[in-house]
Parts: C-alpha cells; structure tokens; sequence
DNA sequence: ATTCTGAATCTAGCAATGCTAGGATCGGGG
DNA sequence: CCCCGATCCTAGCATTGCTAGATTCAGAAT
C-alpha cells in the first residue's frame, strides 16, 4: 500500500516536470526545439522514459496545452469578476485573454494554433474547457441580445480575439496598435 | 540569347510546378506529408533540384503562401466590386474571404498560421501583400467613424475574420454554424 | 543472508526528415 | 570531334520521433 502509493506520487511529480519542462522549453526556445532527447536531458531521465508518461511528443504538447487552458479559465474568471459593470467586466476580460496570450505565446500557441483536436466549447469535451468556454458566455451574456444563439455570441467573440492574438503574435499586424485594436473590437461587440 | 531564354523559361516553369505540386499535395495530405522527397518525386526530378529553386522546404511554403495571398486578394476584390452597397460589398467580402480559406485551408494555413514572416499591412511589404491588405481598408472605409484610424480598423476586422476561420478550420467551434458566426461577426462592424 | 522476480530504466538502433557534397552526364561552343 | 560548363543525380550527413532488447535494481520469499 504504502509503497505502491509512493510509487504513484513519484510518477505523478514527474509526470508534471514532463510538462513543465516542455513549456519552460517552449516559452524559451519555441515548440521545435523541444526535442525528446533534450526534454529528456532536462528531466535528468532518459528518452524512452517520456513514453512511458505520454504516447508521443503530440500528448506532451497536448497535456501542456490543457494545463494552460486551466490557467486562462481561472484568469479569465478573476479578470471577468473583478468589474461589476459588465462593460468594465467585458473590457477587463478581453484584455487578460491579451495579455495571457502575449505572456506566454508557446503555451497559447500549443493550446489553440499547434494542437488540432483539443476543442473548447464542444458538447464532449473535458471539463476544463467546458469551464473556460463558460467564462466566455458568461461574459457576454450581458450584452447578447434577442434571436441570437448565447453561445454563438461567446464563440464569435472568443474567435475575434484569438485573431488578434494570433495575427498579432506572428507580427502580422503593425506593432504598438495592440491596446487600439482590443478596445474597438471590445466596443464593437458592447455597443 | 533564345537558347538562354529558353532556360530561363523552362526554369520558370520548373519553379512553379514545384509551388503548384507543394499546393496540391499540402491540399490533399497536409503541410506534414509534403516532404522534400515526395515532392521531388511529384514533380520526377531529383531531391537536390528543390534546393536549386529554393532555400529549403519553408521558402516552398513562403512562395505557395505568397501565391494564396495574391489569389486571395483577386478574390476579394471581385466580391466587393461586385456589390454597389458599402454593407452589401463587406458582407460579400466577409463570405469569400471565409470561403476562400475554407476551400483551401492548407494554402490558407500557410499564409497565415504555418508561415512566420510575411506580414500583410506592414511598411515593408511585398506589392502582393500590400495590394491584399488594400482591400480591407478599403471595405471598411465607408465603416470608419472620425477618430479611429482607418488601417487600425482592417486591421481588427481581418483579425476577426481569421480567428472565425482558424478557429472554426480546426474544429474548436460548433460545426454547422460558421455562416451564423459570420453574420453576427460583420453585422458587428456595421453598426 | 541469499536468491528470485518483476518492474523500472537505459543503451542502441530504426526509419524518416531536411539538407548537402561530390561525381556523372549531357548539351552547346570552339 | 573534343572540350567545358552547367545541370542533375547518387550517396550520404545529422537530427528527428519512436521502439526493442538488455540491464539494473528494489522488494519478496526461502
């Protein structure tokens, strides 16, 4: 019992320096430079150590992406909850995705851009994202309005930021504009 | 002089079938499954050739996504020509961009997702981005309230357009509502 | 205390990838 | 008819993700 437990938690810590590992990595160097040999070394263990943890580099990024989603729910949810106006609440909201984003751009790009199935407001998906994509519907709620779906709303806006956190990621757009480009699509979708 | 013209035609040609035999084998298989071998193999030369005509396989996908772009703004230009009504010609406009994307979402990935550089309404730009980019501004132009800079505001309307189409493109929005979202999206940035 | 057992871990290797060096080949010019 | 230079291919490199087999080591049983 008791040694099998240990056995258990032992996997569990390096299970997650796996993860973590991978997106100090990533955040440094980008996801191409996460090899296996490398994350490996880092985690002192050797290569095939990680596929006994995850099927494949894919389910390391997967995992990693995950995790981040839990993150961005909660700062969403702090960042949404933090205004009672629900303008204030929308312009606060829209502003943390931003910034989640930009802080950490492997993360976001593993959670949204790099990994493919990994869905987000879809009926059958892990409780995670169902959260995460609750913080978004609950934002916009406010201002949803007769004859249109809640929830198209909430996807419509997430989609509209994640194009700007996107496009403006892979310097696609001119620079010093971000915080004027958030606040007119946020306008856009208040008035 | 003909027999030096005749080479640089046959050149000429050359570089294009590789950008087209890359477009269609991305089309059909994904970005992954064009390989440096299966692409020569596609277009019966040898390995090496590709490296005669480009710097490697990513100024491949650069000179695909640079074709996508110059064909994605002809595209876009038709639609909005085609509608005399500034609301009518940004709805169309919004519908082929979506629908250009969605007919070719490996070309559209390059252009946008897969490729890092090339930019699109930056100064630096090649006369192909630029001229795309162009048609942005000018379908929200009739749009621009005093106060809010014109190429701020293509800017965020592009930005909204790709995140309904990387979203949606990567299955992270409910299927079978993309014209909803749309809708909603460009009614956004009429009123 | 010693041997057995099974899990945990590593070494070594595979096929596939992007890319390159070197030689062969072939056509045009002398 | 021969040479020369451009063109093209064969062969190979290092690196990638991933896996099979051997090895080691901790705990159990005698």
């Amino acid at each position: 019992m008791s040694i099998q437990s240990r056995r258990e938690r032992e996997r569990a810590e390096r299970h997650q320096l796996i993860v973590t590992a991978a997106r100090e990595l990533a955040e440094a160097e980008g996801w191409d430079a996460v090899t296996t040999r490398r994350l490996a070394a880092r985690i002192e263990y050797s290569q095939p150590v990680l596929y006994s943890h995850f099927r494949g580099k894919e389910a390391i990024m997967k995992a990693a992406a995950l995790e981040g989603i839990g993150e961005l729910a909660e700062r969403l949810r702090a960042a949404r909850q933090g205004e009672p106006d629900p303008a204030a609440a929308m312009r606060a909201f829209a502003a943390g995705y931003v910034e989640f984003a930009t802080r950490q751009p492997a993360l976001y790009a593993a959670m949204f851009t790099l990994t493919s199935d990994l869905s987000f407001g879809t009926a059958d998906s892990p409780d995670t994202l169902r959260a995460a994509f609750a913080e978004f519907t609950a934002t916009v709620r406010p201002f949803a309005r007769p004859g249109v779906d809640l929830e198209t709303l909430a996807e419509t806006f997430w989609a509209a930021l994640h194009g700007l956190v996107a496009l403006d990621g892979s310097h696609r757009l001119r620079p010093g504009r971000t915080a004027d480009r958030l606040t007119l699509l946020v306008d856009r979708f208040l008035c």
